[in-house]
DNA sequence: GTTTTTTCTTAAAGTAGTTTAAGGGTAAAA
DNA sequence: TTTTACCCTTAAACTACTTTAAGAAAAAAC
């Protein structure tokens, strides 16, 4: 079965029927990502969700001089999408890439809404994970506006524990909104405890 | 018609007919909001959302050391929420409070979905509402990490341009996550260009 | 209308985070 | 396996922002 590392996590908010998990198989589709590739690019409409089955990716934005920022990381058993983009149908800001090679599931918005009609339970599951995505990045907000970088650092850390020793500190960085310079003083600070 | 304000609002996106008005009329309640008076307190679950007739609030974390972020502001004709709560039906970490004597229009959970179900074209308005203020949360984010203080006040001026001259700086300070005395500093900029 | 509280501004000294540069290390690509 | 590209660390000089303090101005409360 194709989708079944996504039938597992679906399970874990709620059970599904046999047919109901084929209903779910039948619109969503499996491939890989190599590394660097990008699934979603500023400019686009995000038309899909994606499930990380395996790899890791990252959401950023590109700023006026260049620069690139991380909103959001997803590693295996996350959901990536740009929120936003999806359900307006507008331009996304965002680029979407694999900072690994990555497998992935994606279901398209005219899939997604099929299932929403036929499967309410999905709809229910779908919705407590935006919900949580909403929680988590009203979080973010409210760290970037009040903690230090060594704060953010280290709630990044309990975030996103599988990532702290997979992703290159440039793009710990990027996400924490400081330079790779400060965040190596940072780690040497943690090390001997301040 | 108490709750007019709302009606026009609500048709800014489509327009409803008389009786689809009066049942929206038969679920929202309208009050008075004293200024400094909070409509949710950190700890309560978000069981509604208030649409700002007139007056203005805010939403804020406080934070281990007692002090307060604003995560955003709501002047007439804005919903203010907390969103993540509200549908989660978790403890929230915010406090709303109004800033002015307000008036406002607020709908229950149970009204919302009574309505959501008997109203289909109110789930699709309010489901835009909602996406926009992802949209709203996640420029916010990108905005925080990437841009200068100064940068920061002068996107906040674009996007709360009603409140500019209403909110003390100390509140805009606070939503900028700097010091009200680093703000002077940076009005004083401005106005002599930079 | 007067008092009280909050707000705004300025400035000096301090701290958090950036920039630039350079050398060595590690992982990816060929 | 070798080359190439990227990554990590350190340090010194710099800039953005904070803290403390204090006086004047404005708004809120009584």
């Amino acid at each position: 079965m194709t989708a079944e590392p996504l039938i597992t996590h679906l399970e874990t908010y709620l059970p599904f029927e046999e047919d109901e998990k084929s209903m779910i198989e039948s619109r969503m589709s499996r491939r890989t990502v190599k590394r660097k590739e990008k699934i979603l690019r500023a400019g686009e409409i995000c038309r899909f969700y994606t499930f990380v089955v395996s790899g890791c990716f990252r959401m950023y934005i590109t700023d006026a001089e260049g620069k690139e920022h991380n909103i959001l990381f997803a590693a295996e058993g996350d959901w990536i999408a740009d929120i936003g983009s999806f359900h307006s149908e507008k331009a996304s800001a965002c680029d979407i890439q694999a900072l690994e090679a990555s497998e992935i599931i994606q279901i398209q918005q005219q899939d997604l809404y099929h299932l929403y009609i036929n499967l309410e339970k999905l709809n229910r599951v779908l919705r407590v994970i935006v919900e949580d995505k909403y929680v988590e990045i009203q979080n973010r907000v409210f760290e970037t506006i009040s903690a230090t970088a060594q704060q953010r650092y280290l709630a990044f850390l309990r975030q996103y524990p599988k990532l702290s020793n997979r992703l290159p500190n440039t793009q710990i960085a990027s996400y924490l909104g400081i330079t790779p310079e400060f965040l190596s003083m940072i780690r040497k600070e943690i090390v001997s405890g301040n």
